[in-house]
Parts: structure tokens; sequence; C-alpha cells
DNA sequence: GTGAAAGCGCTAACAT
DNA sequence: ATGTTAGCGCTTTCAC
């Protein structure tokens, strides 16, 4: 059943129908009731490409992840923000197009999907350093909004990121104020922005408190559970004077690894151990007091995911207002779980 | 720059362009080059739109998951059953769309879907026991491949799942074999068909072996980490004499919280208890032999999205060949990761 | 308040 | 081998 069809047996116009289904005003009102009783009835769906091709837009949000970011989309991180703006797409008639481009032909790809014109909108994930995909999607004029930052000056683009330098400067603080002199720090890979940040709240807490940082108890690799697991073991494995009493794990991933490296070793974490884990979320935390933890919990996450895609219809809508950025203050949670915090 | 456009910079019709871009054969191979790179040079892409409302075809592929399923989505495995079907989309030029479907206007949204003509095919997660949308696809005429199944007999459509019920007599059999014989059960919900399908291992395993079940030690929940931790740790609050010594875990996100217990409690899995994991994959296990365990590896779960995606671009290609239904065994793997085994 | 006609950018039947 | 024409299903002037 088509517009034409549902017109023909109305006796009315394809016009009018349209514009009865689609609220114009100029439609008497017993006669938009009409139609859309009928609509209803006759189980009338438009036809989303051709509505597309009519009025130009897709009504389609590009979610981008760079294939070799496999990582990322395993995350459960990243899958609670892809839940939470599919509930702001739902709400507004939008869908979502999930496109793993796979890294090398980026350029291309990126061009495609702009003049292929099947997205209205894209929201970009695992920005790296100075992503060269800014400009790019600037040059060709897509509307976007990154799930982080590329640098830390940038205002003339939307983005929505945590602030995570201050995030590890708490959790570095509270390392600090537990005694801990010998801290650890699993950061992610460097290039990325987020992971730069990170280093920099560690450096600037245990700068302004004058505790040396050793290097041996710094690594930056990608975030997974055998990063966590080989580097806490090898860590530990070093006698209790000199090994490092705290440890700072830049995910919940690489949480993965350590507990298991920790438990191997005999140790608890809380006790001959604190362990602050940036964006874990594990439940079963919540009533502990004795493991210093610094969470984010999925539901905060999801947020961050709803407010990404609020950001991108914003700009769809209104392509002539100024870019905007959002940077979401993480809180440190010890041992409960309290306000909204999310993570990259 | 559209066809059009292109045409009349060549001195061609619209319908000659086209065809030299989609390789049709009466284009004479002069003319085709020449097309070809000016297609190149002037940057011109095809319109998706347009294509799909002049070809029928939308080259979009949904996936589709019931948003209560909320957990799925955040589960790892789904992750890497999403990344293997891109693989196969971006090679024969399709796209990716997710859906998740609020409950309850299932029906009305399962219809929007296929009426608004924007997705060629879907892939179903999550089914329960007989899932209506089974019904409702096939009555809509909307070609679907099922992850999971919704009964033991049904050949009327096309799935893909894993053995589960081989598997979890498998994986019982080895804690027999061990010489457990109080062993516990946390399996997923069982109205989801494949948590009944590993229900049944588990008893035919222990039934043939005449080794009793004890109620006590059975569970049936949404697969969290919280519940994985609540019920061992009740578990294993009891004596060592009656507690039960072999844990056999329905995935990978109960685990993380059994661990956890587990470590609290003060015992080593592999020692004191025999830890049976579904669909984990936890890399530094890889080298352990004292850990048994049944693990679904995650280039094996990709492998399954990449031939779930296959199917269903066979069966848009060619609609009247039956339906395809691929039960894939899983392989048991006691301390080392060997053969494909993939999970729910 | 309603309708006729044109057009979005492409493909496909039917010429030639 | 190339062009002409019609049409996919909708929206949107413009006219009445």
């Amino acid at each position: 059943m088509n517009l034409k069809q549902l017109a023909e047996n109305l006796g009315l116009s394809p016009t009018t129908v349209s514009r009865a289904l689609n609220d114009y005003p100029e439609v008497s009102e017993v006669t938009r009731r009409r139609v859309k009783k009928a609509a209803i009835q006759n189980n009338y769906r438009p036809n989303a490409k051709a509505m597309s091709l009519a009025t130009g837009r897709s009504m389609v949000i590009g979610h981008i992840l760079p294939l070799d970011a496999k990582n990322d989309i395993v995350n459960p991180i990243f899958s609670e923000f892809i839940v939470g703006a599919s509930q702001t797409y739902s709400e507004n008639g939008y869908q979502l197009m999930l496109s793993m481009v796979p890294e090398g032909t980026t350029n291309q790809a990126y061009r495609n999907i702009a003049s292929k014109g099947s997205m209205d909108g894209v929201i970009v994930h695992s920005p790296i350093n100075q992503d060269p995909r800014v400009n790019l999607l600037q040059e060709i004029g897509l509307p976007f909004v990154l799930h982080g930052r590329i640098s830390d000056e940038d205002k003339n683009y939307s983005w929505i990121d945590v602030n995570n330098k201050s995030a590890f400067e708490q959790a570095t603080q509270l390392l600090l104020d537990l005694g801990h002199q010998r801290i650890a720090f699993l950061n992610g890979e460097e290039q990325h922005h987020f992971a730069q940040r990170r280093r920099m709240g560690f450096k600037s807490a245990m700068q302004s408190t004058k505790t040396a940082i050793n290097p041996d108890f710094q690594f930056s690799e990608p975030m997974t559970e055998e990063y966590g697991y080989r580097v806490t073991k090898s860590l530990l494995s070093a006698p209790e004077k000199v090994r490092p009493s705290g440890l700072l794990l830049s995910s919940y991933v690489i949480a993965l690894g350590a507990r298991r490296a920790i438990h191997e070793a005999g140790l608890q974490m809380g006790k001959e151990v604190s362990v602050i884990i940036h964006d874990d979320e594990l439940s079963y935390f919540q009533n502990s007091e004795t493991v210093p933890q610094f969470t984010a919990t999925r539901s905060s996450v999801r947020d961050a995911g709803l407010q990404a895609a609020d950001m991108l219809l914003k700009i769809i809508k209104n392509p002539d207002a100024g870019p905007e950025q959002r940077l979401l203050e993480c809180r440190l949670t010890v041992g409960s779980s309290t306000g909204p915090c999310i993570s990259n």
C-alpha cells in the first residue's frame, strides 16, 4: 500500500493525503482524521527511500568506528553509548547505521558516506590525536559530533567528552591520600587524546605532591585483558617493598586481567593492593568499603550517548548554530556508586 | 555531482553512464573506461536513496535487538558477532542498521521496518522460545536469519546456532570425569531456547552417569555479573563437604562475578573449585593446565556473525531457495585454545 | 481546502 | 553500442 493507492481509496489526491499525514495546517480537520484513520486501517507506511529522495533528509545517523578499533566495539562502554544514542533516535524518528570503516580507505569511505547522502550526520568514535577525519568531515559538510576530542584547544567542531584529566588527577590523588607512593599506571595507547589527558592528570597529581614517578611502573598499550594480566603479574612478582602498592587502571577491560593476576599472586584488592579502575561498573563492589575505585556507571555512559545524539540532531536541525562542546565531569566514587560519571 | 551532470559533461546519456558504471556488458570498453575515469575525477558517488528507489534494493541489513535485551548488546559476544557480520556486508556493498526495538510495540515496529522498505533483510537477535517474530517476519515476507533457534524442530526458517546441548553435555561430562559430584549450574533465563538446550545437555550428562542433581545448585537468571557473584558467594559459604566443587557457568559475564566471589572466599579456580565457563575467551587462561574451561574464542564468534550474514545475503539473492540451518559444534577446550566454537 | 504537475537521482524496458 | 522514455513513492511549488 503506497500513498497513491491510499489516495485513490479515499477519493483524494496524493498531495492532500501527504499533507494530512504530515500535519500540514491547510488540510481540513475532517479530511485529516479520515486520512489518518484509513492509513492505520490499511497498514500504510511511507517508503523511507522515497521520502528521503524527495526531502533530502534520510533520517539516518551513522556511528563511525575505525575497524582497527575492534577493542572498542567489544568494550561494553561503547555498547552502552550506542544504547543511549538509540533512545534519542527512536524518539525522533531516526535510525542508527553502524559503519565500521577499514583503515586506509578512510578518506574514500567518508566521502562515500557523505555524498551517497545516506546519512544526515555522523558520530565519530575512537578519535585519535589530530584525527584527520575532522577536517575531512568539515570539508564535506557532513554534520558530526566527536565522541572524544582530538586536541585540547579545538572549539571549531562539536564534541562530547569526559574530563579525563581531572578524573585521573582525582584518582591519583586518592591513591596518594591513602598513603601510596609506588603507583603503577596502566594507561591506554597514548596516541588517543583521552589517554594523553589521563596521563596529564596522573602527572599533575604526582608532581603537585612531589611524588616520584617510577618509569618502570608506566604503561601504555591497547586496553585488553591480556595487557592487564601480563603487566600486573610482572609488577606483582617483585618483592613487596619495591613493587607498586597502588594500581591505576585505565579501563574495565584492563581490570579483568589485572584482577586475575592479583588473585593468582595471592593478594586481595583493597588490602595489599589498592586499585582504581576508571570506567568500571561492578555492581557487587558497591557496598565494599575496602576497594577504592573510580566508576563510570553504565547508566551514565548511556546518558553520554543520549546527549551526543541530542547534540547531533540539534546541529542537523540548525546547521547555522555554532559548534558545541560538552565536557562531562567525572566524580570519584569510593566503594559505592554515586553520581554521574562517564568514560571515553 | 549526479549522474545527469556527469553524463552531460561526457556528452553521453545518463543511461549509458549508468550502464558503464554498473558494468553492464553492452557498453563499449572505450566508453566504460572514459566514464569510470570521469566519475573518479569528479568524485561522483551514486545517491543510495535514488538507487534504492529505482531498484527496490536498499543494500541495508537490519540487526534487530529487543531493547529489553540490553544485557546482550553489552555482551562482548554480541559485539563480536556484529563485527563478523560487518565484514561480510562491507565486502558485498551492504550497510548495517542497528534496530533496537522497544518491547510491546514489537509488531508495529517490525511492520514498519518491512514496509518502509528500508531494509533488504534482518538478523534477529536474542530470540525467545516460540518467538512470535518468526511468524511475523514470514507473514511480512522479509528475509531473515535467526541468531539462535526458537524450538528444536523448526526447519521452515533460517537460523544459525551452536549446539548448546552437546556443548553443555561435554562440559558437564568433563567435570564428572574430574571426579566432581556436586556440580552447580548457573544458567541463563530458561525462556531462551539456548538456555533450555544447555539445561538439557547438563541433565543428559548427569543422568547418564547416574549422578544426583541437587536442586539447590540449579539457577536460571539473566546473565549478569551480579548474578554470578551473588550465587557463587552464597554457594561457597557452605562447608566444604557439602558445597559444590564444580561450577558450570553459562557465560563469560556470569564468570566475572563468580571469579570475584571465589577470590573473596579465598579459593582458587582449578584448585578447590573447578569452573567451566561457556563462552569465555580469556587469553591468559590459554596456557593454564589447571583451569578446565569451555571456551568460545572471539574469532569464532566473529565467524558466526560472518556466516549468518552470508546466509542472509544468499537468501536475499535467491528467495526461492529453501531455508537453511547451521548448527555449529562447540569443541571443549581445556586450558588451551583450540578449534572453533561459538556461543549463543 | 484541494489538486495537477514537476522533480528528487537513479534504473530498466523499449527503441534504434 | 547508445539514447528515449517511463517510473520507483514521495514532497512541493503553483494554480484553482
